[in-house]
DNA sequence: AGCACGCCGACT
DNA sequence: GTCGGCGTGCTC
């Protein structure tokens, strides 16, 4: 719970408790399950309650526990926040349940009755069942299933509902690996006969195999500890497919998986075998970083650049930089590993806090796309269409060789956009007064902040205008409209985050069936695609908009994963920028395939301005139903900021979404020196301003968007 | 987070 | 005169 601390309670007599272990207390009028933080003796004179009972279940071990209280303090969260997510399985503190299934026996039945005859019908068919499936299929009771079990006729087997998971076998022959791969596990292993923490940022272009790397390392852990658990963390779960192949290949069996789309059965199972040890690998989601392993010796994060490492709503936190808190809480070796890696690691690489691994070349024949740019001011596409002269015929070429095709752009639906032609009237969401998006496919506008959703009106809501309502700007919808247009004898497909069979299209694709993909984010990443050699980027200078100094940065990483996705095999691909200003320095530098000179650049941007990682930054967040009551507390709040040197405020202003569902927002930026403790300083000043309670106020250290 | 208390408006 | 809405404060 959200209290300040941990709260004191007797020990009754005869019970035995330590640190970790979980138990029932009385919290005012009720009980609550809690976690004993510390046992203390010596003289109290408060009067005290006392703790009720211990309850089953492996207790948090001291490393989550010690993870805990950093990413409190860190944080600037009540300790309890992050305790609760660390308790993520409650079941799962309770052994696993067992079942019961029977299979064929060795003995004949004594007498074959005509119920015990339908049984064994039953049996022959469903293979080994419950005795209630068996019943159920025969139309008997289950009575006469224990009657033949008994006789022998049957024989039953007790097992676990939650299987521990299979061990994975380091010893297995590794995958073919390059000299250079050779050479950069050969580094990581290294680091792991080292032992305790170490940290390294393995920096590898697209398709360089650093999957195949890490894996090594992670069999050296295997190898060196009987008991060690490592854990792998990806951005997201549609990437774990191609991660997971490669797993089972390298090591036999597939490892534990961990993420917020698992169900309840799942969860329990994977948390339980975690928490009691048994579960050498785990691979998972952000949240994986605070189930309680009892001995973490490894933490690899993939594609440790990916932003969804960060956001997350209610607690705030960066994944990638709390794993590396963990690993040197636990001692354990932390692999960061990525093609075009944050500002942030490199620096600590630079810096030589990580050691820097790189893999610079592709294995086999694979090599890297021609990266070249259409400027759109010379060679624009025709009114209302996206693709341009230049890349249409780059298209044609592609399709006469009988090669496949991806069109970038990251934005669903038809158009991003709809207004009516008359007055001018934007259709907006209610809630979030943003702009609605129009799917063509399900006819309906969209909200992609709230969901909203209403069927695209005949009449303009503002001015009555019939059929005024005009589609501005591309969608992925709208892409692949315009090129099935163009190419009538080839199959065009959509593949983003609306997609429902998202894994068919992706099947489809790697067999040659698709010859132009039109596809969001979601195609820009981990996959393999052989007969793909041309990526078309629709719109190359989308992000690069706003004043967000991360807007570079980013879009350079995305346009790598993008362009790394052509040419992977034997055929060598090319990408084609679509962009109003080729001059931006994150597409020069991605011409150049210059990635240091540009992440080089913006390290020296940032230390100027004292972004991170060169100073820190904090984000207060308002919100309340009522537009003045979050205006007035945010300003009273900006205005009651401690003065100290080397701490900034900037504020208190909109947020990109000033209203959402009816909460209205307001933000506050701190800005502070690198020498000076941000939480410290915010946890102060939270203290000192009251804020009237209608007011919701959240604390994001480390904010993604500095804007 | 849950739970109780207390203040105020609305209804028997 | 009482019920219940929610704003406020407490929980070892």
């Amino acid at each position: 719970m959200p209290l300040p601390e941990a709260f004191d309670y007797w020990i009754p007599d005869g019970l035995d408790l330590a640190p970790g272990d979980h138990v029932r207390a009385p919290l005012g009028k009720r009980e609550a399950h809690g976690v004993v933080w510390a046992v203390k003796t010596g003289p109290e004179t408060r009067k005290l309650k006392s703790v009720s009972e211990k309850i089953s279940g492996a207790p948090i071990p001291e490393g989550t526990r010690k993870l805990v209280d950093w990413a409190a303090k860190y944080l600037v969260q009540p300790p309890g926040i992050l305790l609760r997510s660390v308790l993520r399985s409650q079941e799962a503190l309770k052994p696993s349940p067992t079942e019961t299934v029977y299979m064929r026996g060795q003995a004949e039945p004594p007498r074959l009755t005509e119920a015990r005859g339908k049984i064994l019908d039953a049996m022959e068919r469903l293979g080994e069942a419950s005795a209630a499936d068996l019943a159920r299929e025969a139309g008997v009771s289950s009575g006469v299933v224990k009657g033949l079990a008994e006789s022998g006729a049957l024989q039953s087997v007790t097992r676990l509902v939650d299987p521990p998971f299979d061990d994975p076998d380091p010893e297995r022959p590794s995958l073919e690996l390059t000299r250079l791969q050779v050479e950069a596990a050969g580094v990581l292993r290294r680091l792991v006969k080292a032992g305790g923490f170490q940290a390294a940022l393995l920096d590898g272009v697209t398709g360089s195999g650093k999957t195949e790397v890490y894996f090594e390392a992670i069999a050296e852990v295997l190898r060196t500890d009987p008991e060690a658990q490592i854990l792998i963390m990806l951005p997201e779960i549609a990437l774990t497919e191609a991660v997971l192949s490669r797993f089972e290949k390298r090591f036999g069996c597939l490892p534990a998986l961990w993420h917020s789309g698992a169900g309840p059965k799942a969860r329990r199972r994977a948390y339980r075998e975690v928490a009691e040890g048994r579960a050498r690998i785990i691979v998972g989601a952000r949240s994986a970083l605070f189930l309680p392993f009892p001995k973490l010796r490894m933490i690899i994060v993939d594609e440790e650049h990916d932003p969804t490492y960060k956001q997350g709503e209610g607690l705030h936190y960066q994944a990638r930089d709390l794993a590396v808190v963990r690993g040197k809480l636990e001692g354990a070796c932390i692999i960061l590993a990525s093609a075009t890696p944050s500002l942030e690691s490199l620096t600590n690489a630079e810096a030589g806090r990580y050691v820097h691994v790189r893999l610079p070349a592709r294995p086999g024949a694979a090599i890297l796309p021609e990266i070249g740019t259409i400027d759109l001011r010379e060679t624009p596409a025709e009114n209302g269409r996206w693709l341009s002269p230049p890349l249409l015929e780059a298209m044609r070429e592609t399709l006469e060789r009988g090669e496949q095709i991806l069109l970038y752009l990251n934005r669903r639906g038809y158009a991003p956009l709809v207004l009516c032609r008359k007055c001018g009237h934007r259709m907006v969401s209610p809630d979030t007064q943003s702009y609605l998006v129009e799917h063509r496919y399900t006819g309906r506008l969209v909200c992609h902040v709230t969901g909203f959703s209403m069927p695209k009106p005949r009449h303009c809501p503002s001015c009555g205008a019939e059929d005024s309502l005009t589609s501005v700007g591309p969608g992925v919808e709208r892409v692949a409209e315009e090129a099935k247009h163009l190419f009538p004898d080839h199959r065009v497909e959509i593949y983003s985050s609306d997609t429902s069979s998202g894994a068919e299209i992706v099947e489809s694709m790697e067999r040659g069936e698709i010859d132009i993909l039109v596809g969001t984010q979601i195609a820009a990443k981990g996959h393999n695609f052989p007969g793909l050699t041309l990526v078309g980027v629709i719109d190359a200078d989308l992000g690069l908009a706003g004043g967000d100094p991360r807007a570079g940065e980013r879009t350079f990483q995305t346009l790598v994963q993008v362009a790394g996705r052509a040419g992977r095999a034997d055929r060598p691909g090319r990408a084609l920028l679509q962009t109003h200003q080729p001059e931006h320095e994150a597409i020069q530098a991605l011409l150049a395939g210059d990635r240091d000179a540009f992440l080089e650049a913006e390290i020296m941007a940032r230390e100027v301005l004292g972004l991170p990682p060169f100073g820190r930054m904090a984000a207060i967040g308002f919100m309340a139903q009522n537009p003045k009551a979050v205006e007035d507390a945010a300003a009273d709040f900006a205005a009651k900021a401690p003065v100290t040197d080397g701490v900034e405020i900037w504020g208190p202003a909109e947020p990109p979404l000033a209203v959402v569902r009816g909460w209205h927002r307001r933000r506050v930026l701190v800005r502070a020196d690198k020498e000076i403790d941000i939480s410290a300083y915010v946890r102060a000043w939270r203290s000192r301003v009251k804020t009237p309670s209608s007011v919701r106020v959240s604390v994001d250290i480390d904010p993604y968007s500095f804007v």
